[in-house]
DNA sequence: ACCTGAACACCGTTCAAGT
DNA sequence: ACCTGAACACCGTTCAAGT
């Protein structure tokens, strides 16, 4: 039961919420407001369009969201170890049973103008990070780099396979650890 | 100058054009009367909804596309000049300079109901096509299946990285023939 | 400062009437 | 058989008027 006066935080709660359950077009500023308990009106106040309200949303989740993977990883002791947590936790969360729901919208509709910028810089930050950890591993920069593309790659990948084609993913956790161990044995080989 | 009255194939090309345009968000029947010199009523002649005209056009663009590809492929004598030949083509269609803007377009909007079938059809033709040519060097079904898998994830995530983050790809040609080449050499490296 | 309610534009959809 | 034109529904957007 909210009171009676919407903040513009409370409409892009709104907004992600809506996202997770079903992607961009489930933000409809209408069906929004009888949401909330307002009219189209009150949106109108606080929000120039229901562009600037997906622009909010996704700022906010890019926010809130973006450096959860890192610091969890960043708990193991070795560049290894942190290899395999990062892989294994991303993957789990795609093609795992509780998928981030939030992230396969935004993957699934990243060709929209405002989810491309915040998409861009979320996969930069990863990139840099993977290649980070695979020249603490003792690669050189450039075949680091080109690894750590390698390494995202396959996991935006899987994302969509487990999307578009979930009969090509490992389907239980036992053969997705398998997965993951021969990612990481190709991924660590020997230039 | 089109014949006055319009056939359903007229309205799919139409369509198609717009997808490789806008994506699916500028397939609107409006425009397309318009753009075509019809009515929309003209529209409802050839079909029930919109909805329709869209998985018309992507059954047609799957049924046009999907064995370009791995007819081109096989003109090569053994897997592994098949399998180099795949992954260069692919890649420079996705992150090279003449894109192939329809299938950008559909792995954009991979989550759309229409489009995410005809993408999991393609892809595991995709990924039973890769593995086979990984059996073909000599490995063992389930590995080969596993690089099978872990080759269009590198594709499909390559694609989504020249997307949403185009810094983070190899920039020339000569950079991504030498990324092919390292990638091919991960993807080969004795089990 | 924040919201309502009515208005309008745009596009999807329907359908009776035309050729 | 194929198309027009008018109508309606839904949602984005605006704005004068209320508290």
């Amino acid at each position: 039961m909210p009171s009676s006066r919407l903040t513009a935080d409370d409409w892009t709660a709104a907004a992600l919420d809506a996202i997770g359950r079903g992607g961009l077009a489930a933000v409809a500023v209408e069906p929004l407001a009888t949401g909330l308990g307002a009219t189209k009106g009150s949106f109108y106040w606080h929000f120039a369009n229901r562009d600037a309200l997906i622009e909010a949303a996704l700022l906010r989740w890019e926010r809130d969201h973006t450096d959860a993977v890192i610091s969890l990883v960043e708990t193991q002791p070795d560049p290894l170890a942190k290899l395999r947590l990062l892989i294994s936790t991303v993957i789990e969360s795609t093609a795992g049973p509780h998928t981030d729901a939030i992230e396969l919208a935004m993957l699934a509709t990243a060709g929209h103008p405002h989810v491309a910028p915040v998409l861009a810089r979320v996969t930069e930050r990863r990139v840099a990070y993977t290649s980070g950890l695979f020249e603490a591993l003792g690669l050189p920069p450039q075949e680091a780099r080109h690894r750590g593309v390698t390494a995202v790659s396959a996991y935006l990948g899987l994302a969509q396979l487990a999307h578009a084609a979930p009969r090509t993913v490992p389907a239980t956790s036992t053969d997705r650890q398998a997965y993951v161990d021969r990612l990481i044995g190709l991924l660590t080989t020997a230039g």
